[in-house]
DNA sequence: AGTTGTGTTGAAGA
DNA sequence: ATCTTCAACACAAC
């Protein structure tokens, strides 16, 4: 039998934004000063050194011996730090899920465990002295690894825009942002990854609806007290989430019991047809950047 | 059983 | 250049 999941960041139905990430680096804090001593995929297309297509042998090669010194969050993305200035940047995109404590040898996985649902979609593995190995699990193969050196992070992405937990994000700055996309509705600017890192679809809609304001509003429109309501609610809504362990964990339950549960207190988020939380009218469902968006008519000016 | 919805990112198209 | 559309993929729900 196969070692029991420590941790399982569960499938699919909510998708990881930023309180789910940092959740997961969280609770990925335990690896710190542990060190590689192997690694294995078998999706190659996954892997990325620097701005190029890798391959397992290179990561392999790069990160054995390194002893990881960091782990952190910026937008939707884990960096890992190792020494020998080496850096990873784990995406999870749509489905990914990083597994820890599991064990499973390398020749099992090529087998691929047809039949085992909870290893089944595993496709990268980080193999480590004390913790066994840090497994990657992608049902859509999303997902993305980059390695690089940790002098050259700021070069992997072009989705670096402010992080809503950096001490310089503030109404002035976020008015800044906004002036970059004018025309555009308020929601597209919040998901636009280049401009704010880490809000997604979920808390897009939540946001919105905690600073009353409506998701179609175009950027130049909002006045100075709306922009800072909505940066109050951006800050408030992800800590919030944060502190409920995010959205994107349904039945699983880590080994100490707890679970994600701010699927329990979204107050929007697919409730189209419900009465809205605050005056009862019904929430309607709209799409914005070919994406399910939900707000209240009424109290969503 | 075939079609659709799911939603992140970056590349391709307009 | 700047905007929009689409492909990468698997699976649940209709």
């Amino acid at each position: 039998m196969t070692t029991v999941f420590a941790f399982r960041f569960k499938f699919f139905t909510f998708v990881p934004e930023l309180p789910e990430v940092q959740t997961i680096v969280n609770d990925l804090q335990i690896l710190t000063g542990d060190s590689i001593t192997g690694f294995w995929s078998d999706w190659e297309k996954a892997l990325r050194f620097e701005n190029k297509k890798s391959t397992k042998k290179e990561f392999e090669k790069i990160l054995k011996g390194k002893k990881i010194k960091e782990i952190k969050r910026y937008g939707k993305s884990i960096l890992i730090n190792f020494s020998s200035n080496v850096s990873a940047v784990v995406h999870l995109r749509m489905t990914g899920q990083l597994l820890l404590k599991l064990q499973v040898e390398s020749y099992k996985l090529q087998a691929k465990f047809q039949q085992d649902k909870y290893t089944k979609h595993i496709h990268h593995v980080f193999y480590l002295k004390k913790n066994k190995m840090l497994a990657f699990s992608d049902i859509r193969k999303f997902g993305v690894i980059t390695i690089t050196k940790t002098n050259d992070l700021h070069l992997t992405s072009k989705t670096r825009g402010i992080d809503p937990f950096d001490q310089h994000f503030n109404g002035k700055k976020l008015e800044e942002v906004l002036l970059k996309r004018k025309k555009s509705k308020i929601k597209e600017i919040l998901m636009d990854q280049s401009l704010i890192s880490g809000i997604g679809n979920i808390y897009a809609s939540e946001i919105l609806f905690d600073a009353k304001i409506n998701p179609s509003r175009i950027a130049s429109s909002l006045h100075k007290n709306e922009i800072l309501a909505l940066t109050k609610s951006i800050v408030k809504i992800l800590e919030k989430a944060i502190k409920f362990r995010g959205t994107s964990f349904s039945d699983y339950r880590d080994s100490s019991g707890k679970k994600g549960r701010f699927q329990n207190i979204l107050k929007v988020y697919k409730k189209a047809g419900q009465k809205c939380k605050r005056c009862d009218t019904i929430v309607k469902k709209v799409i914005i950047g070919q994406r399910s968006t939900f707000y209240c008519p009424k109290c969503q000016k």
